[in-house]
DNA sequence: ATATAAAACGAACGTTCGTGCTATATACCT
DNA sequence: AGGTATATAGCACGAACGTTCGTTTTATAT
């Protein structure tokens, strides 16, 4: 009785206490994990691969799923979190408008380029590999992507209500068009590895917003020798 | 004696014979092959499941190839003839210029939405599941995609010296624009099966072209009505 | 210090993988 | 007709796969 309510008031601290082992455990593995799919795949993941990397045994390991398709879930889960705290928070970091959507796509090549994943985007390949594979893993990627480019249509159209893009821009269509020269950058790099197809990317992302832009966005765009 | 001479004069005919057989049978298997692997990718074609596809024995099919990795670039190489039958020559009977550099792109497209490949574009699939895995499979893929990412320059290139492009434009440039949009669309596609995509993507490479012709090339572009 | 629940382990399951070896059937050449 | 190269099949292999099981270790609450 006394353990429950103490249990109880402990339960959402940092993890401290027998219970906590496992979920560091857990996220130790999905740590590995997500690099090892970005790389090799998210079927290319195998269990004993994973034990390997970590020295711990398959069946312990397989413990805390209960299943390769729920390890795959997790893998894709903490993926979706690393994006987040690499890509969305520090552009939300910067000023609402044109600024804010630059940043985005910036800072998207950017983790691109500093190798956050092991093997490139970590959705972009993840997207490919079960686009054609039914299933729950296929569908959170799904939805994912779809918060991605939902998250870039917003800062469009709030760039547009900040009156820094040109009110007449279909946001869905550039939105679109944004995540292709991304997604272009990185299958790009990843086959010739050479830092020229995020050049590329910036520029086309670039030109395209200086082209879209009132007279107040521009002036707010980063000139070419200010981007890094 | 007289059938040997027969035969020497059908040689180059339609495959008959013993010797015959065997590539009959190995372009039967590569047919199926490059479906199956366009959606379940390269490592996933596995050569049981291919053998059962084809109602043979795993081991009479095996001996077609010798290994795997040469079953894998075989598929590749079938899937670039296909390419090349589907997209690159129907483009290669427009007239060269700005007509040639929209017809390649916009077949592309439609080779996507026709479903020639089971998974969509064979190549965007190949190369994801490849780019961090070294080897001849991975390197043919590359060969291949800068074979792909040069016709483009270079039917850019002529656009320009027909007097269709203005010639400040970067065909580089221009080449990994369209290609980014093509991919995008790929990868939207199989992901939602939506074939706004499309629309999206030749509405982008449309756009850009009709601000880079000049006044001789604009005449040429077919005008949205046209377009299927 | 001891009870107890969570966590990790080792061994084995039945499949499937790619790859050999050996034998048989088929089609051509002399 | 007989000999020969080719094409396919049958069978077995060792390894790796995901998964299950019963047991042992570890950590903490009392």
């Amino acid at each position: 009785m006394a353990k429950a309510r103490l249990q109880k008031s402990v339960e959402d601290r940092p993890p401290v206490g027998r219970k906590a082992q496992g979920e560091r455990t857990r996220h130790a593995i999905l740590e590995t994990a997500v690099h090892i799919a970005s790389a090799e795949g998210l079927e290319g993941l195998t269990i004993g691969r994973l034990a390997l990397e970590l020295s711990m045994s398959k069946s312990g390991l397989f413990a805390h799923f209960g299943s390769k398709e729920e390890l795959q879930v997790a893998t894709v889960e903490t993926a979706r979190s690393i994006f987040i705290k690499e890509v969305i928070k520090p552009a939300f970091e910067a000023q609402e408008g044109v600024v804010r959507l630059w940043t985005l796509c910036d800072t998207w090549l950017g983790y691109i380029q500093a190798g956050i994943f092991r093997g490139g985007c970590f959705f972009a390949a993840a997207a490919s590999e079960f686009d054609s594979r039914p299933g729950v893993v296929r569908d959170r990627i799904a939805e994912i992507m779809k918060e991605w480019l939902a998250t870039l249509r917003k800062a469009i159209m709030d760039a547009q209500k900040a009156g820094h893009l040109k009110s007449d821009v279909d946001a869905t269509q550039l939105a679109f068009e944004f995540n292709s020269l991304e997604l272009g950058a990185n299958w790009e790099y990843q086959l010739y590895r050479e830092s020229r197809s995020f050049t590329r990317a910036r520029e086309a992302i670039h030109h395209r917003l200086a082209a879209y832009a009132t007279a107040a966005g521009r002036r707010l765009l980063p000139t070419k020798e200010t981007e890094k």
